[in-house]
RNA sequence: GCACCCGUAGCUCAGUUGGAUAGAGCAUCGGAUUUCUAAUCCGACGGUCAGUGGUUCGAGUCCACUCGGGUGCGCCA
């Protein structure tokens, strides 16, 4: 939870209140800049138009009402009505004693936590997992791990594709040849291709193609058993990949397509019999309002596709998950089929009270500026994108910092590495597309995953040269223009946090997190700390502990490690 | 044809339920270092917020239309 904003909010509730008998929004918000204060209220021309008044009186009244309680150390009305608030700094150290002491740095937990369903990153099986992986898989884990810590029941869902007509031209290309049976990931990639090929070209094996799919969802012993070979190799890779960059995803949070495959049936029974679903030549479909094309059920032929899954999973997460909100993480070219299943499904009433977010992202871009492709039109492998990026940073390491042990270089390479992809990834707003660009990733300078990083170390560094062997505890008291700006945004990582658990915009905690480490360089040019003659030694070792853990907190919860050198 | 997303500084992007003089970074130029890690900091330059009209105390933000870029659309996922 928020400690200043909620602490204003709940004020100048109050204040409104007393005032005028009416219960407003407060309209709190940050200036901005630091020549109009901390924060303002902006209620009093809303106020004012409603009761008829002027507004720069209703400021005055509010104002004259309001009880802050040593929080402000002035208030002024400026503007047309605006109450620009200036925090004091005596509370500001006060509240930053506490939440120093606090190891979730006074953010609480929900008091009625929900149970959340993410669906991310939802890999398919039979192919090496690719650079159009890495933003649901990132950005998928980040949002978890935020609503996780703001104390919700989080439940991971790893909607694999293992299942579908493609695995019918897919085994029945590799039961050609019995060593093919054996093949790793890396050849039933190829096979998957191979595959495809002849399937457009070939009408028999089509055919047979076909005939394997329907064997295989039958219950067929042999196709079920070459088929799961087939779905652990992938699995292997993937979680593989996915430790690599350090995504919260375990195999027990997989739950793939082929297990609402009993389900479908049903399913689509129960859309006819609630009139959501009708017949349309020859298939089942559901109509959904401004679309000219139906969301389809069931094939002429009597097979389901991937919108009949999507629909039971709905219904599994609302009923058997017992999920109060759903988040899904994929790629904004899905909008569409998000928006007609998801009507489908709220007309089949199968949504309940639950809560619902597709949380959309744009398109990685090659330098061309077109979909990142490699030179041959190849999808580019994302286990090679991630180890060239630990061997860039590795190069950035020896070059800025050769004296440190080799093995400890390799393991900064890595958090740095993977981090600036990360960050890179996580930093824009999820629906901008963006150009894959190396040099941006990993440049030390600007807003990137090194510098929030190297600011992360430089803190450790002062803490270790100190001699202090535990974080301090010494109190923190508030004196150059930098402690003060270091602090008033420290305490602000609540509001963000609590932001970003419910827009779901990830970017907002990196812009956070990127002006965190710029205060924290404003600070550590003008104040010093090691030098300081007590107790000013002390307050500044506290006030560095207390930032480190704010970058790490922040850090930690978009999934990016913080070495403790560089 | 229908639908969705986007358009902000030379470049990459922020801009919280509509709030004050639209902000960062990169690039360019100019400064700071016998350092607590310079993987740093400070300053300067840089804008008809694609356009037009509307809503109101107030619009980059909301509405309508236009232009421009991207994407998705019956039996694949």
């Amino acid at each position: 939870m928020s400690i200043i904003q909620k602490q204003l909010r709940t004020a100048f509730g109050a204040a409104i209140r007393d005032a005028y008998s009416i219960d407003a929004d407060p309209l709190l918000a940050t200036t901005g800049t630091d020549k109009f204060g901390d924060y303002q209220c902006n209620a009093a021309m809303a106020i004012a138009k409603q009761l008829k008044l002027r507004p720069r009186d209703v400021a005055e009244k509010i104002k004259s009402c309001v009880d802050l309680a040593g929080m402000a150390e002035k208030l002024e009305i400026a503007g047309p009505g605006f109450i620009n608030i200036h925090l004091s700094s005596a509370w500001l150290a006060t509240k930053l004693n506490q939440i120093a002491a606090d190891p979730r740095l006074g953010i609480e937990k929900t008091a009625n936590p929900q149970r959340v369903v993410i669906d991310y990153p939802g890999i398919n099986v039979a192919k090496e997992m690719h650079i159009g992986h890495l933003r649901p898989s990132n950005i998928g884990d980040a949002i978890a791990r935020i609503i996780e810590f703001t104390g919700e029941t989080v439940i991971r869902q790893n909607h694999i594709g293992d299942w579908g007509t493609a695995f019918g031209m897919l085994l029945a290309y590799m039961q050609e040849d019995a060593g093919k049976n054996d093949a790793a990931l890396a050849q039933i990639d190829q096979f998957y291709k191979a595959a495809k090929q002849r399937f457009d070209s070939d009408p028999a094996f089509a055919d047979e193609a076909r005939a394997t799919v329907v064997r295989l969802q039958a219950g067929g012993a042999d196709e079920l058993a070459r088929w799961r070979k087939i779905v652990d190799i992938s699995r292997h890779h993937m979680l593989e990949v996915l430790h690599l960059m350090s995504v919260q995803i375990t195999q027990a949070d997989e739950r793939g397509e082929s297990f609402y495959n009993p389900m479908l049936a049903d399913v689509v029974a129960q859309l006819r019999a609630k009139g959501v679903a009708e017949e349309s030549e020859g298939a089942i479909v559901v109509w959904v309002k401004p679309f000219e094309t139906p969301l389809i059920i069931q094939k002429r032929d009597g097979g389901f596709g991937y919108g009949t899954t999507d629909l039971a999973a709905l219904r599994f997460r609302t009923t058997e998950l017992k999920a109060d909100r759903l988040v899904y993480v994929t790629d904004n070219r899905q909008r569409q089929h998000f928006l007609q299943f998801t009507d489908a499904g709220r007309r089949a009433g199968w949504f309940g009270n639950a809560g619902y977010d597709h949380v959309m992202f744009g398109t990685i871009l090659g330098p061309d500026g077109k979909p990142f492709k490699t030179k041959s039109g190849e999808s580019v492998k994302l286990k090679e994108v991630l180890i060239e990026a630990i061997d860039r940073a590795r190069a950035i390491v020896d070059a800025k910092n050769p004296e440190l042990p080799d093995d400890q270089r390799s393991a900064i390479a890595r958090s740095v590495g993977i981090g600036g992809v990360k960050y890179f990834d996580l930093n824009k707003d999820r629906l901008t597309d963006y150009v894959f660009d190396w040099d941006s990733m990993l440049a030390t300078e600007g807003n990137t995953a090194p510098y929030l990083q190297y600011a992360y170390a430089r803190t450790q560094s002062i803490i270790r040269k100190s001699g202090v062997e535990v974080p301090p505890s010494a109190q923190i008291t508030l004196g150059a223009p930098e402690e003060i700006t270091l602090a008033k945004h420290i305490l602000r990582l609540g509001d963000v946090v609590e932001s970003v658990a419910k827009e779901l915009k990830p970017h907002v905690l990196c812009t956070y997190l990127y002006e965190l480490a710029t205060r924290f360089s404003g600070f550590f040019e003008a104040c010093p700390v090691i030098k300081s003659e007590e107790p000013l030694r002390s307050s500044r070792l506290a006030l560095c502990a207390v930032t480190a853990r704010t970058l790490a907190t922040g850090l930690d919860l978009l999934g990016i490690e913080h070495p403790e050198q560089m």
